[in-house]
DNA sequence: TTGTAAGCGTTATCAC
DNA sequence: GTGATAACGCTTACAA
């Protein structure tokens, strides 16, 4: 029972109109009187009319696609971020073509090719491997989320403020050292800058402080045997004093935190933890994770307008590209939970 | 510094060629002597050639999308599926055009209409408000994913053989009573048969149970309100008796496990915990939790098979669509950790 | 308010 | 091996 798929050629047929008038109907229904508005829509319904809009893509070059990189969705921060983008749908109408990056250059590369051929107005990209100039050369509109944007548009948590308040709150807390745990990665990556304001603010106040930076790797037991090493160092060179323990990511504080809990049955005072991102972990920890939360639906929701903002000046008659990227910072919110005092 | 776009046509004028010599390079290549072969790829080269796919769409009816209406991305379970799904593409090249559906069956009929109307060649359903029977209405290939799938091909995790699994091994480990805490859903939902094999488990083996039901609701906060209430009347219940607890997810069996940890400060003899899914808070809990786990990629792979499969056979001149819908189960694997002996 | 006809950039059919 | 030409299903001047 394979009914042959109904065109705007048959439904003018069915209904004395032309083409142009059916077209209309959907594009411009004011412009026809009422009766014949309903004379069509009953037509529609009675031929059992499917739209077909990559014919309209075609004929008016307005694909209404965004397409999206990003590194992975096993990361919450990530899916979550995905999940907040194609909300978005329900306001912009824009449709979303997914690929996940994996941190393959060449691969995404790749990607961005076939996203071309789709003919996307625009690209969300989370990845880092493809430089903002390459990104900025396939001349469409571009967002990138937490990563280098030298030369496209960008939305960034505000890492500098988050990262002070977790160190103020850990110095207001009277800790008799602060101790950052970060991975180890490049400068230029945004949230370089919670490295920065952990320096800057222990400077400011005097504090007694130690930076380390570590290789984690990508999976839990990685993470967790150099977890486990740093932790008995710690433990043992700043025995009897009061330790900040300011980590770069829930996931790693909750292990951070489980292995004080191991060692001490429960959380000492002279333990003071605080993490970033407010993912589900942190929450679900056997003692709430006081974190850094980064507003997620805030940062998805300005990377969409900005994106748009570009997306829609394309499609004028004589668009005028942005002279320069815009960059926007999303401040996070502490959220204390039973880590902290 | 806007360059138009370059088409068949301006290759074909540039080389000499017809449009249809330059699609054959793409589509046959081998039908072209390599000689020509080479001035094609040279023309395309300094003219900057870039696909336009959605033409080629129009011409010769295969989209190469599929789509996806995935409940949320909250649930690691949904992120790391689709992640899997979308992972596929570098097996099958298929597109992925994906919505979330937040169990909003209106919502979701939109988005239906809305792939439809994007042509694509087959659709993947995790959540689950469209009855199967609506959804082979639409006549395009469909699986589901662990959902009510009467009249769709689905594939399903073997639910009955994994909570058998759990049960076994509380059996095994000299519980007295067996307790299995599980959400309030509908008979037809595929994950019922865990509740099935609890109880026929138990009753094989002569063993004392209790079944817990609950509205948990869909957030931590009201989660952890009523397991602490659940946490309360069995510890009191079944003081000084040996407790196996099956739960019905990690989520659930970690909140559980903090629970008694903030109770009794460590894991005592007498609680045994098995949780399900594997999710990430499965082993970054206080004390590693004995699951089952779920074989997302085999899942999500098979999932695509069976996609594939019937794709496939739209796409042949005389499609002989499947008599039956094909309904798939994978089996879970049992990962003892450390909530059991 | 409605219609005509020329695109949009490919592929498919049939010819040579 | 290669080429004309007609689709594919819709939009958009331009006319009326």
């Amino acid at each position: 029972m394979e009914r042959k798929k109904v065109t705007f050629a048959d439904i003018a047929k069915y209904t004395n109109f032309s083409k142009t008038t059916i077209s209309r109907y959907f594009n411009n229904p004011d412009s026809l009187t009422l009766e014949n508005q309903e004379k069509i829509a009953k037509a529609l319904e009675e031929l059992g009319y499917q739209k077909n809009k990559l014919a309209k893509v075609l004929a008016n070059g307005k694909s209404e696609f965004v397409g999206i990189i990003i590194p992975n969705l096993y990361f919450h921060y990530y899916s979550e971020m995905l999940n907040k983008i194609l909300a978005s749908y329900e306001e912009y109408n824009y449709k979303f073509l997914v690929f996940i990056g994996n941190h393959k250059k060449e691969v995404e590369r790749k990607y961005i090719q076939e996203l071309l051929a789709y003919k996307i107005e625009g690209l969300i990209v989370l990845s880092n491997t493809i430089s903002s100039e390459e990104l900025k050369s396939y001349n469409i509109p571009v967002v990138t989320i937490e990563r280098e944007a030298k030369y496209v548009c960008s939305v960034d948590t505000d890492n500098y403020t988050g990262a002070s308040e977790a160190t103020d709150l850990l110095i207001k807390n009277n800790c008799d050292v602060l101790i950052h745990i970060n991975n180890i990665f490049p400068e230029y990556v945004p949230s370089y800058d919670r490295i920065r304001a952990f320096i800057d603010v222990c400077d400011n106040n005097n504090a007694k402080y130690e930076l380390i930076r570590e290789n984690f790797g990508y999976n839990y037991e990685s993470v967790f045997a150099k977890m486990q090493n740093i932790f008995n160092e710690i433990d043992e060179k700043y025995l009897g004093q009061k330790k900040g323990i300011f980590l770069s990511n829930d996931t790693y504080a909750n292990i951070f935190l489980n292995l004080v809990i191991q060692k001490y049955g429960n959380l000492p005072e002279h333990y003071r933890i605080v993490g970033f991102d407010n993912s589900p972990i942190a929450s679900e920890a056997v003692v709430p994770i006081t974190t850094i939360a980064q507003q997620i639906d805030k940062i998805a929701n300005t990377a969409m307008d900005l994106l748009v903002l570009q997306m829609t000046e394309m499609k004028k008659r004589k668009p005028i590209p942005l002279k320069e990227p815009i960059h926007k910072q999303i401040a996070p919110v502490l959220i204390k939970r039973n880590t902290t005092d």
